[in-house]
DNA sequence: AAAATGCACAACCGCGGAGGA
DNA sequence: GTCCTCCGCGGTTGTGCATTT
């Protein structure tokens, strides 16, 4: 009746693993596979059980675990994720090969779920929360509110987007985020363009804005002006591009156009932290891929196509552009799509 | 300099589903 | 159909290091 009893449990060993105890599980999985966890630790040498060994395999030895930290893309992913799946980390993970679920579930718990609080959203609706310390008129606490309600409303609107996205990209899930990987310049790991791409989440927009170390109006400045030394940029940019207010928006590293007047027409943003400052070339194909990179502008152009037959308004469209006489246009600039100041989903 | 606190990560624990006997 | 084990999952705890007080 029933299978054998499990694993004696009495003078297993407990805690952390020994360099030893890891090399005898590694060649014993080597050797057997790991078909029978129950089974490994007698042919493995090992005092555990096997469920210890098995996690053990899973979130430390196997050679497909990618450490270090998580990329912006990689957090952008887990948010959405964890917006549409909850707390199923192994569904999560399985978005994220080379991560494991344990791997997921701390990072979520030590950082992501402490910033989304930080920055008045519920990390578990992922809605943003109405508090009572606002401080200011009541009529500026009713517009906030309003603002609130409407982009609960949206990300609702979004989210059930989402939901019929993921659900028809199931089909391709082969493609989804497993893409090849290339090594880059510096060697470090980076995931190629997926099939499918989630659209941008409106509370990573505000992730952005609230993290930490974001680069300085200085930091952005120094990229255009040393990226385009020799294209008389200067003179090109519009007035607001400068270090005014319009530079940064509730302390977010934007750049924004405005109208002749002075209205906001739409903003870009600088989705990498830290921004970086160097290398950005001069010759327009590569300035165009630094750029994209610098701003995730394609990113952005992704997500607003994606959203386009939902809430079109909150977009003030897009601008393409190119340099002319080797000046930069605003106007023809290729990639720019984004929401505008003041725009309720900000 | 020492204690307190925060943080990141590894590992354990308990539960429930799947499936064999 | 029932019992039992295995496996996988999610919640939680433990530990060591870094930072702050």
């Amino acid at each position: 009746m029933g299978r054998s009893k499990c694993c004696d449990k009495q003078g297993l060993k407990k805690g952390p693993w020994t360099p030893e105890e890891d090399r005898k599980l590694l060649s014993c999985i080597e050797e057997h596979g790991c078909g029978s966890w129950r089974a490994l630790p007698a042919k493995a040498d090992l005092q555990r059980c096997g469920k210890s060994c098995r996690l053990r395999w899973i979130n430390y030895l196997r050679p497909d675990i990618k450490r270090g930290k998580f990329s912006l893309q990689e957090e952008r992913t887990i948010i959405q994720l964890h917006a549409l799946l909850g707390n199923r980390w192994s569904a999560i993970a399985a978005y994220l090969p080379s991560r494991t679920d344990n791997e997921i579930k701390n990072y979520w718990n030590s950082r992501l779920k402490k910033r989304l609080t930080k920055m008045g959203i519920d990390p578990m609706t992922h809605k943003p929360k109405i508090t009572n310390n606002i401080n200011g008129s009541s009529n500026d606490q009713s517009k906030y509110v309003a603002n609130l309600s409407h982009m609960a409303e949206w990300e609702s609107a979004r989210l059930e987007a989402e939901a019929r996205l993921v659900r028809r990209s199931k089909d391709h899930s082969k493609y989804l985020f497993n893409s090849t990987r290339n090594n880059n310049k510096n060697n470090n790991y980076v995931v190629s363009q997926p099939y499918y791409q989630l659209p941008c989440l409106d509370i990573l927009k505000a992730w952005q804005r609230a993290s930490t170390k974001l680069p300085t109006t200085n930091d952005i400045r120094s990229i255009l002006l040393d990226g385009f030394a020799n294209k008389n940029l200067e003179s090109s940019i519009p007035s607001t591009l400068n270090s005014s207010g319009n530079l940064f928006v509730n302390n977010v590293p934007s750049i924004t156009k405005v109208d002749d007047q002075n209205l906001p027409l739409c903003t870009i943003t600088c989705l990498e932290n830290p921004c970086p400052t160097k290398d950005v070339q001069t010759d327009l194909p590569s300035f165009r891929q630094e750029f994209s990179e610098l701003f995730d502008l394609e990113y952005i152009q992704n997500s607003a196509n994606n959203f386009s037959g939902i809430q079109v308004d909150n977009f003030m469209g897009s601008c393409s552009g190119d340099f002319e006489d080797n000046k930069f246009n605003w106007n023809n600039f290729p990639y720019l799509v984004t929401s505008p100041i003041g725009s309720p989903v900000f």
